[in-house]
DNA sequence: GATGAATCTTAAGATATCTTTAGTATTACA
DNA sequence: TGTAATACTAAAGATATCTTAAGATTCATC
């Protein structure tokens, strides 16, 4: 079924009954973006959650210069939103973006907000969820406060081997604070150290 | 008293009623550390929440080259804690140690899980702090992704005037991923520019 | 399957930031 | 209040990363 993906996920915190699965089930919707749409667009107001069932997304930033720089992926059974825009119901400063044909899992912020005043096992779900991803934003920070370009992606590799092979190297690289040509660089050099290796 | 500061923190987001509030105090105790003191310490596991009553503390990592990378700074009314120790039970790779003689209100983390289970008001209270908490990161990260080191300083002292007058400057350069000798000649250059912009 | 668009690759010169070192000022604490 | 420890300032040479530009591949779509 359309949402067993999302029932799934949020099984991995905390355990609803039945009743509360369909409930929560009412709320939700499908949305299908195909490759280049826009989910969501800069200066608009965020006002959804949504969960990937196929596919795969992107969240950028545009600088002054035009220069874009991705700020977060999302693939099957992750989850993917603006927070800030959401949270202070301002206009976002990012865009969300298709980079394959997707179907997504929406909800509606508002009434999810009303419906964890009444499923409490909701609220943790998310009050879990957010600690584990705050886990990993540290860990994002801490790398880039001192590890060296190679290092970040020889970890980003590790990490993430379901994005590196899908996603275009330029985005790698702008998520990772480089140029797409110095990226480049860095890129044949990890390839070949790996080559090396495997010998 | 002396639990008045973190009441009135909660009551930022969430409405606990006085039995709640009282039931909660119970939890908490009153912790000092003096100056250099470590609140935590690498390869310890975290296993609580603290609050600033007073004072100021930082947490940081070590490199492998021995250099430290502040990650997060806290005064009052603030929270500290090593989020990836705590929620893995595992090891922690960085350490908390006081700045300034610091009065911490304490929270045993797993007791604190306990009574979220009886009291929702409280998940709710963390949730609604992680997104919050989640929002400045992400900042924070896109900062890293795109600003010149002199923008990430006038932000930084725009956004935290209190503690860019408090913290020893060379804590506050590693924070932004600079060296210390670096940071101070754009400290140099960001000063003129304001005492120019002043006259 | 052909064609234009997007992406990847490479390289040379420019720039931001780091490293090392040393001297000066400020602060902590006895 | 004096003194040692800590923090700040400054400058020269080294390095990582960026910028620009151009050619080579790969991919999307008709």
């Amino acid at each position: 079924m359309q949402y067993d993906n999302i029932l799934r996920n949020i099984s991995r915190y905390v355990l609803l009954t039945p009743a509360q699965e369909a409930a929560f089930c009412d709320l939700l919707s499908i949305e299908t973006v195909k490759r280049k749409e826009l989910l969501l667009r800069e200066g608009d107001v965020c006002t959804d959650e949504y969960f990937v069932n196929k596919g795969c997304l992107r969240q950028y930033f545009v600088d002054r210069k035009g220069l874009e720089h991705n700020l977060y992926f999302a693939i099957e059974d992750w989850w993917i939103s603006d927070l800030y825009s959401r949270t202070q119901m301002a206009p976002s400063y990012c865009n969300i973006v298709a980079l394959e044909d997707s179907e997504l899992v929406k909800i509606n912020h508002q009434a999810l907000e009303k419906f964890m005043t009444k499923v409490p096992e909701l609220e943790r779900f998310f009050r879990l969820s957010y600690e584990q991803s705050m886990v990993n934003q540290h860990l994002k920070n801490l790398q880039m406060l001192y590890m060296t370009a190679e290092e970040r992606y020889s970890y980003f590799r590790e990490r993430f081997p379901a994005l590196a092979n899908r996603i275009p190297q330029k985005h790698i690289a702008t998520f990772l604070g480089l140029t797409p040509q110095f990226f480049n660089t860095i890129h044949a050099k990890v390839l070949r150290a790996k080559k090396e290796a495997s010998k």
